[in-house]
DNA sequence: TTAACATCTATCAACTTGATATATGTCGCC
DNA sequence: GGCGACATATATCAAGTTGATAGATGTTAA
């Protein structure tokens, strides 16, 4: 899916700035499956204007940056009930944290043990964030997506809890933790 | 982390092609948490031959294509580490599965069904994938981070079973089955 | 008052994706 | 034997994305 595709997505719940667009995408309740940056919502948005698929309306304030505030078309509507007909393309899931945990042998204990806090901390946030949205929000289609998002976070605080042992010293055979 | 550090990762567990590089990405045991495409790998193994971070040993056949064996140098290894040294980075998870549930309204049951039994179909298929790595695989580090995938994987089953009447007709309200 | 942070636009080099092309080997099957 | 499908292995490239940065102004807290 791109970034056309996502625009056309959340302008669907309503009328947005590309500023908007990203905070959405990046840091709003729906950020943990998806991620989009200026450099490529901003030619997304120009040429979906072109195309027609959404109008573009700019407030002009004096002494003010102006915004432009971006707003769905019924052929912009059409054209995301098209693409949400595409053929279903696969997750993609990458960690720079499970990559490093293959090479625990050559980090040292003082910086695996950093990294494995760090991420349980980051996992702790995460949880919370993912709590309020859901709380904040009543749409069925959202909570079936955030309470996904929860259920994946749980299940990671899980894990590390009952591999920490084995974490913290991966090197060390895991789940035999005191003979 | 970008290509060359990956391509580093791999060839210290020994000798490889980019094609084998490629595989044991996409497709071999870590294919959950990593991914690159020929088009980011030859590139980064021609870099990292330049910088001397690792070696390339061409073996010619007679009437068969040749293959170009990469092998890290001590340079390389030491370059490994310094990257694994560097500020971790979040992971990234992008679905377009969940992105699609939130048109639920916009999508007809039959293709929601459809999409939802495709899922469980591939998270069933994911999972025995990650049994089969774990079982042939020793390494503390990689035990680890299959593990890891396997207990998301499961985690992620279990909620589209619990949420499976909802999950074929969003509409209507979550986890209140049979009123 | 001053610094930090938020809103909003926008750009761009470097990198990655996804598809494709080329060549050959191997395996099963009728 | 021959045929098609798939695996090994190389490589390229347009289009798209990332991540960082720049610039203008407003707001908030110390």
């Amino acid at each position: 899916m791109n970034v056309r595709t996502l625009c056309l997505g959340i302008l669907y719940f309503g009328e947005a700035t590309g500023y908007e667009i990203r905070k959405t995408a990046s840091e709003g309740g729906f950020s943990h499956f998806i991620e989009a940056n200026y450099g490529s919502i901003y030619p997304a948005l120009t040429k979906l204007t072109q195309d027609e698929l959404v109008t573009m309306r700019e407030e002009v304030f004096s002494g003010k940056p102006s915004r432009k505030v971006y707003a769905l078309t019924d052929q912009g509507r059409e054209a995301l009930k098209a693409a949400l007909n595409e053929p279903l393309r696969a997750d993609i899931f990458k960690s720079e944290f499970l990559f490093l945990s293959l090479y625990a042998d050559l980090l040292g204990t003082e910086r695996l043990t950093e990294i494995m806090k760090q991420r349980r901390a980051d996992l702790r946030n995460e949880l919370t964030r993912l709590h309020d949205a859901m709380g904040q929000c009543d749409h069925p289609g959202s909570n079936f997506a955030i309470g996904y998002g929860i259920a994946l976070t749980e299940a990671a605080i899980s894990y590390m809890a009952t591999h920490a042992a084995s974490a913290s010293g991966l090197q060390v055979e895991p789940a035999r933790a005191a003979e």
